[in-house]
DNA sequence: ATAGGGTTAG
């Protein structure tokens, strides 16, 4: 016995310094004597051997295994290995024999091998899997909840659906798969099927909804224009009498944007008015929705009234807040203007006076508080100034913006209003190549393995700091960053946190609408460095960049066309193991698409796909938009079936793309074709459809006009 | 794992 055991311990010794290798893998065909000698414990140490080979460890399991009865943990780790290396032709078999066996693997373990069963796409081993759980009749709450969790993030739908249809009975109330995948069906907009589910969950005795269920749900049908049902499920929130459930922060909030997104203004502020009343507190998203809202239907006073409200809880407004306020005392101003004029005339001046100078101040405010004073906002103010043919206004709005750093830049604007307002500054774009060479696709691979390979940071990217920028879009901010940098942050690396959202901060702190603010500017000027830095002082005042602040510098930069920049941050997120996530592929297919290289897009897909991503809805729109604007209609129809046929529904950004895309293409009867198909399909067109189709009606008039003349030329040969 | 980050026209 002390012998084998002996042998035992060698053979262990000898996988351990990995010298078991192919020519000795024979003498694992050991005699019964030593297999005797192997213990439990012994086999698990030879298969949890890193430096073994997974097929070496499964012919040693699979010959021990006519020894010893295998324990769970010994299929857990062959499984593991095989699985981990990619080598899943083996694993149907092995799951049949621990059935055999009766092994029963721990939940861990089964929840391990669905992972990477379904990461690696292989969903038939995942139901086999399942199958296995479901013939054990164990409580497997765990196992589909992260079942129909995985095959979420593959946007693996239609399986999460079936899963859930068919587990229906074992689903409890803790479930959170089904939330999740009522937010995938929301995101999806997948309304059956959503109500299906929906439905379904409520038909189930002894079910109900937690608060994040009841979110779900209300902002779904808050998306779909259903207000009905919203405020059903939110008056049972409030009456719950067990006091499980209760509305929050976020249920307001999606009531509230429901009701702005269909026009109910005076409803959201009902409820604006009633969370105010509530144990919460509005938050920034509250208070910028709901101004918008009330400046885009003209209640100004109601805008006033939010906003005030807002400043008074100490919530710093942001340019769109001030933009949209803008926006809308101009258009009261006009509306205004056009019932005087229509009553006849005389005291225009007043009105106007009196709406302008609310404007004027409102500049003044927002300069006072160091905010950007954008082009947007100065623009319109001087187009507003223009129209009244009241250009000693002009001087007013010099005075206060006198006081801030903006009167060099004015004063330009002012020279140079006209030519600016027909050729936009600020846009000007480099289109210099994202990747040096030509263009193969080997390029671009190796570029993103070199990104992943590297360690150091080059920190050396940043465009000089100095030289006035006319036509930047805040001079007030380009002082703060040239100050910034020139305080000289030494840099350690930022460690940017992957993946979740940030946390709102209380008004006084850091949030990360102020960190993109800042951002912005930065990245507008090309300091990326500089930006990076940023990073690190926020991080350090508790705010954590996430893997979409990086997307938000690639955003600006593929919009600008700065795509050498974008493809900087994109080898920093490599270095910094910030996943590269579905939507920063999408900015690469745009950035190509905008260089007019729509034909590397596919290659990206590939390794896209090779990642484990997929493509959404998104995706699929930009890359139609990409290829259409490069003229390659017919990918354009296939890349459309294609996302038919996956199941996911066209939206209105989908429609708007193709029927553009096949106009400028001279296809105007597809293109009417897919605004048929639009209407039938009952999705609303949108302002962006009417622009399109107002294109759209000149290349058909233009097409007439044509007919017309060459019949006029066959009637009149003469 | 709930709203808010990536896509369309001018």
């Amino acid at each position: 016995m002390r012998q084998w055991k002996q042998l035992g311990e060698v053979l262990v010794a000898a996988s351990i310094t990995n010298t078991l290798s192919h020519s000795h893998a024979a003498t694992l065909n050991l005699p019964r004597a030593v297999a005797l000698g192997l213990t439990q414990p012994l086999i698990l140490k030879i298969l949890s051997n890193q430096s073994i080979h997974p097929s070496q460890k499964l012919r040693f399991f699979e010959w021990s295994r006519s020894h010893h009865n295998p324990s769970p943990a010994a299929y857990s780790l062959v499984l593991r290995s095989l699985t981990g290396a990619g080598f899943f032709s083996d694993v149907p078999s092995l799951l049949h024999s621990m059935t055999e066996d009766g092994v029963v693997l721990d939940p861990h373990s089964l929840n391990l091998l669905l992972h990477s069963f379904i990461f690696s796409s292989n969903f038939n081993l995942a139901f086999q899997l399942l199958d296995y759980v479901q013939h054990l009749q164990l409580d497997a709450t765990t196992i589909y909840n992260s079942l129909i969790a995985a095959l979420l993030t593959k946007n693996q739908l239609s399986l999460a659906l079936s899963i859930f249809f068919k587990l229906l009975d074992t689903v409890d109330s803790k479930s959170i798969a089904c939330n999740q995948l009522l937010v995938a069906l929301r995101k999806a907009d997948m309304r059956v099927e959503f109500k299906q589910v929906f439905t379904k969950l409520r038909e189930k005795k002894g079910f109900s909804f937690d608060t994040w269920g009841y979110n779900v749900c209300i902002h779904a049908f808050g998306c779909w224009g259903d207000l009905a049902s919203c405020f059903a499920l939110f008056k049972e929130m409030k009456d719950d009498g067990k006091g499980l459930v209760s509305p929050d922060l976020c249920t307001y909030n999606s009531l509230i944007t429901a009701l702005c997104r269909l026009g109910k203004v005076d409803d959201a502020l009902v409820v604006w008015e009633e969370l105010n009343a509530s144990v919460h507190q509005p938050d920034r998203f509250t208070y910028t929705n709901l101004i918008h809202a009330c400046c885009g239907t003209f209640r100004m006073g109601d805008a006033t009234r939010v906003f005030n409200h807002m400043q008074s809880h100490g919530f710093r407004p942001d340019t769109l807040v001030y933009n949209s306020l803008l926006d809308g005392h101009f258009k009261a101003t006009k509306v205004v203007e056009a019932c005087q004029l229509f009553e006849k005339m005389v005291q225009e001046g007043l009105c106007k006076e009196g709406q302008l100078e609310e404007a004027l101040q409102l500049v003044e405010e927002m300069e006072s508080r160091g905010f950007t004073v954008d082009l947007v906002t100065i623009t319109s103010l001087l187009i507003s100034i223009h129209r009244h043919g009241r250009w000693d206004w002009t001087d007013r709005l010099m005075k206060y913006i006198r006081e801030g750093d903006l009167v060099v830049s004015v004063l330009k604007w002012k020279a140079g209003m006209e030519a600016s307002m027909k050729n936009p500054p600020g846009k000007k774009k480099d289109y210099s190549p994202m990747f040096p060479s030509k263009g193969d696709f080997s390029d671009i691979v190796s570029f993103m393995t070199r990104a992943q390979d590297t360690t150091n940071i080059n920190d050396g990217e940043e465009t000089s700091c100095d030289g006035i920028d006319e036509w930047s879009s805040s001079p007030h901010m380009d002082k703060l960053a040239n100050q910034m940098c020139s305080t000289g942050y030494s840099s350690q690396l930022f460690t940017p946190s992957r993946g979740q959202r940030v946390q709102e901060k209380g008004p006084d702190s850091f949030d990360v609408d102020m960190v993109n603010t800042f951002l912005s500017i930065f990245l507008a000027k090309g300091k990326l460095s500089l930006a990076c830095k940023l990073f690190e002082i926020f991080s350090d005042a508790g705010v954590s960049p996430v893997s979409y602040s990086y997307n938000s510098i690639m955003s600006s930069f593929v919009k600008k066309g700065y795509f050498t920049e974008a493809w900087a941050v994109l080898t920093e997120m490599g270095e910094q193991i910030c996943p590269a996530d579905i939507a920063t592929y999408n900015m690469i297919i745009q950035g190509l698409g905008k260089m007019g290289r729509a034909d590397l897009a596919s290659a990206v897909l590939d390794t896209l796909l090779k990642q484990g991503g997929y493509l959404d809805i998104v995706m699929y729109n930009t890359l139609i938009n990409a290829l259409g604007k490069a003229g390659r209609i017919k990918e354009v129809n296939k890349l459309f079936e294609q996302m038919r046929s996956s199941g996911i529904n066209p939206d209105v950004v989908t429609y708007n793309t193709l029927i553009e895309v096949h106009s400028k293409a001279g296809l105007l009867k597809d293109a009417y074709k897919f605004l048929k198909m639009m209407l039938d399909a009952g999705c609303t067109p949108n302002h962006v459809t009417d622009t399109t189709l107002d294109y759209l009606g000149r290349e058909i008039d233009k097409l007439r006009f044509q007919r017309a003349s060459i019949l006029s030329e066959k009637d009149d040969p003469s």
